[in-house]
DNA sequence: GAGTTTGAAACT
DNA sequence: CAGTTTCAAACTC
């Protein structure tokens, strides 16, 4: 990597006033996958995993170049020909405290000194099916998984100069997905045209994709797991936490680092002792090999050598080379063994550990039958403003942020910017005038413009009348029926006025808030689920404003220009087309990305493992997602469905195995195919059952029912006549 | 204008 | 509180 190519980088970063060197010192070896494991090849015992949701997993560690493991489980992985994955992750190199001794103390650690982080890559799919191969497969019929979907398309991102680290999304109509290789241009056949990446397919499957149980969101304000009501086997499995996973780096799971930004992702356990005092690179190559020649020998049973698998890393989704996944100071026990088997051979995992607890198990979930067993990719997020801050990525550029935040940085910016300028250079007072000129903003412009209403229920009494809502007597205007909202009707009018405010003090007061005497913003923010905040459902949309962080919406498309907020807070990303598009423009090859693309091109295939998914936080099983079967038997108890409860009679045995992880296959329910599963669906006909009765249900994402190529996440796997 | 969809408000 | 129901407006046809 050339400087300039450095500087490439560094030249998006507009208002960065230390060039960010941006210098992967290793690559991810991409998997090319040849053999397809379908129908009787798969390994009996994959069948018993809980997941194929993750197409792979980035994989390091301290002594190992990072690499790509794909999830032999993941369909997508099966089925298609080819594709570059790109890393969720970036790696953690810890440099040698001491030269002379090779030696890095957990002092080091602790305090995040003399590491480097560093990885690069991005994810290109083949968009062609292998033909004789089917397209879904489920590993038992209750358990149907969707298509994976597109959603690492992503780098991770990170500095030396800034303890940063975490996911940056790249927007798939970038040129820079657009330019090959000169591998791929050796190899025309071999690899995808980037340019003919289904953009709004991809876009339209990130926003839904089904591949990820949860994702761990932080920001400057708050961490939390943000689950993915999408997830299958969110919805199906019980097998949840109370804890919230990951995240927000805490000392007492960290990898010996107080990282306050986010979490590691995907780090790799490879049975070592957790890294501490007196490790050193070399004798953990020692240690590794050591543990590699007795894994040949014996055979990797926790219960019968308990004491060499029983110790991992990391935090997050982590990698596990052993039976069990537990956290640094945790070993395993009768209690963790049980807990183990009472899940079907899947831990309760990513549990995050207490203050006050150093005995909790966190990590992958992982199945008890495989001794090598990988963890999914992660691919945290990073709340757009922190990002952005350590980034110096120009806040305009990032996501899910502030508008007012973003006012007041940029404010702050440029006075600081006026005041160095100043400086050298007294001449600037106009600039500083009109910066800092107050805005006269009318905060009644955004309220509802409706000036009259037609209740029929609430006597005008309550807050769904807008009247009322305002303060305001009904007018001769309004046609509601049985009107309370009027002089004759005092008392009555204040009781309800009390009783709203008791429930919302804030209830007559305007919803809106002006920040930094420029910035108009919801107060409350939006919840909308369904409309993208593009329809005057949403208080912030029809207040001709965008949505906020203050907004809980879902698949906002109400941001600011330029920006692309995916999920909601859940996954709030920044953009950095413009970066990728420089890189681009300026050579070939000129970009790290596309030369850690090409380095990996040119790799072998690696060993394909097994990939699991993560567990997640917040749910307590009794409040969990029904599962499908029992929106199934909603549904079909409505006799809304006449196919499926043919079908559920026909095979009442399977309905019995609810949430059971390790169904053993069944080979005659393993002929369902995607096209059984497409013909299901599409007897459902949304227009014949309300949202109520079924969809809302069914976490139903709107976006994608009228798209043909999309396949939905959740259908039912029941075995139908065709 | 009738019927459906939506998300805030209300309720539990 | 979070999940559910109610409600009137927004929206569709
Ligand atoms: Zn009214
Ligand atoms: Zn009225
Ligand atoms: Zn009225
Ligand atoms: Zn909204
Ligand atoms: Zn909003
Ligand atoms: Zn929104």
């Amino acid at each position: 990597m050339s400087i300039n190519n450095q500087q490439s980088f560094c030249s998006l970063l507009e208002l960065s006033p230390v060039p960010i060197n941006f210098t992967p010192s290793c690559f991810m070896p991409v998997t090319k996958i040849t053999n397809f494991l379908h129908g009787d090849n798969r390994p009996s015992t994959l069948n018993q995993l809980p997941s194929q949701n993750n197409i792979g997993s980035a994989v390091f560690d301290k002594t190992e170049d990072p690499k790509i493991n794909f999830n032999k489980n993941n369909h997508f992985a099966q089925n298609h020909n080819l594709y570059i994955l790109g890393a969720s992750s970036h790696n953690l190199y810890f440099q040698p405290h001491n030269p002379e001794t090779n030696d890095f103390s957990q002092q080091d650690e602790m305090q995040h000194l003399n590491h480097k982080l560093d990885s690069v890559s991005i994810l290109v799919k083949k968009d062609t099916l292998q033909d004789n191969v089917q397209q879904q497969e489920p590993f038992d019929t209750e358990q149907e998984v969707g298509m994976p979907k597109y959603n690492n398309i992503c780098t991770p991102t990170h500095s030396n100069n800034s303890d940063l680290f975490g996911m940056v999304q790249i927007q798939p109509d970038s040129k820079y997905l657009q330019t090959l290789t000169p591998t791929q241009k050796n190899n025309p056949s071999q690899y995808s045209p980037k340019s003919n990446i289904p953009t709004p397919n991809i876009i339209q499957a990130i926003s839904s994709a089904s591949d990820k149980m949860s994702q761990c969101v932080f920001n400057e304000q708050q961490q939390f797991q943000q689950l993915n009501n999408n997830n299958n086997y969110l919805q199906n499995n019980p097998i949840y936490s109370n804890y919230t996973t990951f995240g927000l780096g805490k000392q007492e799971y960290f990898q010996g680092v107080n990282n306050p930004i986010n979490g590691f992702s995907s780090s790799q356990c490879n049975n070592l002792q957790p890294f501490g005092k007196n490790k050193t690179h070399e004798n953990i190559k020692e240690e590794m090999k050591k543990r590699q020649e007795q894994q040949n020998q014996i055979p990797i049973n926790y219960q019968q050598n308990p004491n060499q698998y029983h110790k991992m890393n990391g935090q997050s989704t982590s990698s596990i080379n052993s039976q069990a996944s537990f956290s640094s100071t945790s070993s395993i026990n009768e209690q963790t063994i049980q807990n183990h088997n009472n899940n079907n051979g899947c831990l309760k995992i990513n549990y995050r550990l207490p203050s006050n607890s150093s005995n909790q198990m966190h990590g992958m979930v992982v199945n008890s039958l495989n001794s090598s067993i990988l963890a999914g990719s992660s691919s945290h997020s990073v709340g757009g403003i922190y990002t952005a801050n350590k980034l110096n990525i120009p806040l305009s550029m990032t996501t899910s942020v502030n508008n007012a935040i973003v006012e007041e940085k940029e404010r702050d910016l440029n006075d600081r910017n006026l005041q160095n300028s100043k400086d050298s250079n007294s001449d600037d007072e106009a600039y500083d005038n009109s910066n800092k000129q107050a805005v006269n903003i009318d905060m009644q412009e955004f309220a509802r413009k409706v000036d009259f209403c037609k209740c029929k229920k609430s006597k005008c009494l309550k807050l769904y009348c807008e009247c009322f809502l305002r303060g305001n007597y009904c007018n001769d205007q309004c046609i509601c029926t049985d009107c309370g909202n009027n002089d004759k009707n005092l008392d009555e009018r204040e009781k309800a006025i009390e009783e709203a405010k008791t429930r919302n003090s804030d209830a007559f007061n305007l919803k809106f808030q002006i920040l930094n005497n420029a910035t108009v913003t919801h107060k409350k923010g939006c919840h909308c689920k369904r409309t993208h905040c593009l329809k005057k459902y949403c208080e912030c949309y029809n207040a001709g404003l965008k949505c906020t962080n203050n907004c809980k919406c879902e698949e906002c498309d109400n941001i600011q220009d330029g920006l692309k907020m995916i999920n909601g807070g859940g996954n709030s990303r920044v953009i950095m087309q413009i970066k990728a598009d420089e890189d681009c423009n300026s050579s070939e090859i000129n970009s790290q990305m596309l030369q850690s693309i090409d380095y990996q091109l040119q790799q072998g295939p690696t060993e394909r493992k097994i990939s699991m998914c993560s567990s997640n936080g917040t749910s307590s099983i009794q409040n969990r997602k029904r599962t499908r079967s029992e929106v199934f038997d909603q549904l079909t108890s409505k006799n809304e469905i006449q196919s499926q409860q043919q079908t559920d009679q026909l095979e009442p045995e399977i309905r019995k195995k609810k949430n059971s992880v390790g169904i053993k296959q069944n080979q005659q329910n393993n002929q369902v195919n995607t096209a059984t599963q497409i013909k299901i669906k599409s007897s459902y006909q949304p227009n014949q059952t309300s949202y109520n009765s079924f969809e809302q249900n069914f976490v139903y994402q709107t976006s994608n029912k009228n798209n043909p190529n999309f396949q939905q996440a959740t259908s039912f796997s029941k075995k139908i006549q065709s």
